[in-house]
DNA sequence: AGCACGCCGACT
DNA sequence: GTCGGCGTGCTC
């Protein structure tokens, strides 16, 4: 049962034909379909090949998708393919067959799907690579002004490393700047081949014996070809069992996929596999440059790789004869692409495993709710780690009462017994780690007094607040509410914007303990390449040490010398009006607290919140997922959110504010139609303005809908098609993570 | 997406 | 007369 439900769209290879239908590389709506060209006999063409053809009077290269004898299109009109621009194909069947998929299930078009399977690296078909080096013309009198800051610090970055490719100057400086002082002649360049990755070979193979529990998860995932939910408490050694899994793979000669989430992909966290399988792992981040990239994906092609570690769109890593592909934190957002081509890694891993009759192991000491909904129902076998290695018992988490503190008159960030853990963890010269939760910030009113969120009086999730009207607004269905000047469940007028961010924390702690050495580490500390390294190093070393940051630590890294974890405003995320935001809040909870006592000494942290008695920290504190899970689970199906309906987020954007509003208007009437017609498995219907109403100059609409049938699907695409236009972009996402 | 075609106003 | 503005429509 488990392998009949293998793709029903299929691919197509047709023999050897006189015809070839081409996917031209242009990625446009109206062009999204298969375009007939005749095979000159000379051009060994084959399926999956790059083509360059003629189109509408220019040249443009495209994707051999099938080959046939016939051509349904007068044989007049059919023109002759130009000539072959790659000397393999660049598709493989697999690829073929997922490329379709992809369309079916994220409604993407044909070139994009492509565009995810064969990335742009070998697209380009890069014969020489090359890396442009820069070093400081000496020669140059040249001074930056006063106020270019970035020019002043690009030189002073060369004064002290002599030379650095163009590539990592221009991320780091921005492009103008650098271009800029190429053009002033203060800079030199000089072309180079580039220089390979160095790959480490094995260092050590330390084998630590597994528990009883971690082999028994081994065992089954290597035993029988299934989609397993791996739930294991933080600490609990899923990386042990990955590592052992692999390790079965690749000795009965298979490959495999591990994705963790782009934050985790540490030098850290690589290492503790390069120095087990060494050569045999590529690594495939955003941070590679085309030429690294490209590098790895061939050591892939050709077999030297057979392990690929990587993000989410790691998952397409064309790897052959795969064993199993492993997802870690298969709870983590970024999972899912949110812009371009929308698709979900796990739905693409799904379609892998059940396409080479491979295992999908996904892990969580999270689960998302769906996930552990499917293994409930037996779409997913569970497999449990319930107690840390070494039985380290769990930190305790202690909860303060922040609207209790405020109105004693405490109105600095930090609660008493924060600060006393903080002071304690000094005075035994450990470590700290201060989590701020900065997503979302100022995006929600709150009571400073009660704790107060304001709320939509139909959908039960709270209100965000839109600075360019002044007014609360419910993102599911689009209803306005006044701005409150008083909170109605205690008369205070103390209604406020919320967050406080980690520069003003470092330095109210620094005033607090002037003596303690603290670390900052957030999206700006962290935006020059290894800097992120840096910090870490630096902190590992220094003890005492606080570490202030935000998502960042809370993954990937293990600091044993970490007996402090003080958590801010843990809620933030609970005021976001998304149906995940409580399991997100549970996530982030579980994930924080795990980072304290990971070695011999207990762990202890504090969680301050305005809703102390909210059930999601009951749950969080006591690490009792399953009963969470049953309390959101009958939530959803009341509420009939997912996994109990699909929920269709239709984002329309335009440059023009009317034809945006328009074509929704149009695209909403066809949808409330089709609603009528199905009175029963549609239960949520409503158009409104995006809750960021513009980006980029585009004006931004969205029509939300709740689906019982998702049968409907089909029919909700046939529907946004009809509104295709030149000038809207329409784009349709199931289950979206945000709602921005 | 591009690029041709075509239908109007303004100009050496 | 004809140069060029951009709206419309097509691309095997």
């Amino acid at each position: 049962m488990f392998y009949c439900i293998i793709s029903a769209i299929g691919h197509f290879l047709n023999g050897i034909g006189m015809f070839a239908k081409v996917v031209v590389d242009v990625s446009n709506n109206n062009i999204d379909k298969l375009f007939d060209y005749h095979i000159n006999d000379a051009h060994n063409i084959v399926v999956g090949m790059r083509v360059l053809v003629p189109f509408g009077g220019r040249k443009v290269e495209g994707y051999v998708m099938q080959l046939t004898d016939t051509c349904d299109l007068d044989k007049k009109l059919v023109k002759d393919i130009i000539e072959p621009t790659s000397s393999e194909p660049l598709i493989t069947d697999e690829s073929l067959s997922l490329i379709y998929f992809l369309k079916q299930i994220n409604h993407l078009r044909l070139i994009d799907a492509i565009h995810l399977v064969v990335p742009s690296t070998v697209r380009k078909n890069t014969k020489e690579l090359t890396d442009i080096l820069i070093e400081l013309n000496k020669n140059s009198s040249f001074a930056p002004n006063k106020n270019a800051k970035n020019q002043i610090n690009l030189i002073e970055y060369l004064k002290n490393k002599d030379f650095e490719t163009k590539s990592n100057l221009c991320k780091m400086f921005g492009n103008s700047t650098v271009n800029t002082l190429i053009n002033k002649n203060a800079l030199t360049t000089k072309t180079v081949k580039k220089n390979r990755l160095k790959h480490s070979s094995v260092t050590s193979k330390k084998e630590n014996t597994l528990t009883i529990n971690q082999q028994k998860v081994v065992d089954s995932v290597i035993n029988e070809p299934n989609f397993y939910l791996l739930h294991g408490v933080t600490g609990s050694g899923k990386t042990e069992v990955y590592k052992n899994i692999i390790k079965h793979f690749l000795s009965i000669n298979k490959t495999a996929i591990l994705l963790v989430p782009e934050i985790s992909l540490t030098p850290q966290m690589v290492q503790n596999f390069t120095s087990w399988f060494g050569e045999l792992v590529a690594v495939l981040h955003s941070g590679l440059n085309d030429g690294e990239k490209f590098d790895e994906w061939q050591r892939i092609l050709k077999g030297e790789a057979k392990i690929v570690i990587g993000a989410r769109s790691a998952i397409f890593a064309p790897l052959k004869n795969l064993g199993v592909i492993i997802i870690d934190e298969e709870h983590d957002g970024s999972y899912i692409s949110d812009s371009n081509p929308r698709y979900s890694a796990v739905e693409v891993a799904k379609f892998r495993c059940r396409y080479n009759k491979c295992s999908l192991l996904l892990g969580s000491a999270t689960p998302n709710i769906e996930s552990y909904y499917l293994a409930q129902i037996g779409e997913y076998k569970l497999l449990e780690l319930p107690t840390r290695i070494n039985n380290n018992p769990m930190p305790s988490i202690e909860i303060v009462d922040m609207a209790k503190e405020f109105r004693n008159g405490n109105t600095s960030p930090f609660s008493p017994l924060l600060l006393a853990g903080l002071q304690t963890a000094i005075s035994n010269n450990e470590q700290s780690l201060i989590f701020i939760n900065r997503r979302g910030y100022s995006s929600f009113l709150m009571c400073r007094d009660c704790g107060y969120v304001p709320k939509c009086t139909d959908c039960d999730v709270s209100l965000a607040y839109h600075k360019e009207d002044d007014l609360l607004k419910c993102h599911y269905c689009g209803k306005k509410f006044k701005v409150l000047t008083g909170c109605p469940e205690c008369g205070s007028k103390n209604i406020k914007l919320g967050g406080v961010g980690t520069e003003r924390v470092v330095f109210e702690l620094q005033k607090i303990f002037p003596d303690v050495k603290i670390f900052r580490m957030d999206l700006d500390t962290t935006s020059t390449k290894n800097a992120h390294e840096k910090i870490l190093k630096e902190f590992e070393q220094t003890k005492p040490a606080i570490l202030v940051g935000t998502q960042m630590i809370s993954k990937g890294h293990d600091f044993p010398a970490i007996t402090f974890v003080g958590i801010l405003d843990a809620d933030l995320s609970l005021y976001f009006s998304d149906y995940k935001a409580t399991e997100k809040t549970f996530a982030l909870v579980t994930q924080v607290a795990g980072r304290a006592g990971r070695a011999e000494k207990k762990g202890n942290v504090v969680l301050q919140t305005y809703f102390p008695k909210h059930y999601v920290y009951n749950f969080a504190c006591a690490y009792d997922y399953k009963n969470f899970y049953k309390k959101e689970i009958n939530l959803r199906e009341t509420t009939k959110f997912p996994p109990f309906s699909t929920l269709v987020r239709i984002l329309i954007t335009s440059t023009n504010d009317d034809i945006a509003l328009s074509i929704t208007h149009d695209l909403f009437l066809k949808l409330k139609e089709l609603k009528m017609q199905n009175k029963e498995s549609i239960v949520f219907l409503e158009a409104m303005r995006a809750p960021v109403t513009k980006v980029k100059g585009k004006h931004r609409y969205q029509i939300v809908m709740r689906v019982l049938d998702k049968n409907l699907l089909d029919n909700i695409y046939l529907n946004v098609e009809s509104m295709y236009n030149n000038n809207v972009q329409i784009f349709v996402e199931i289950n979206p993570n945000n709602f921005s």
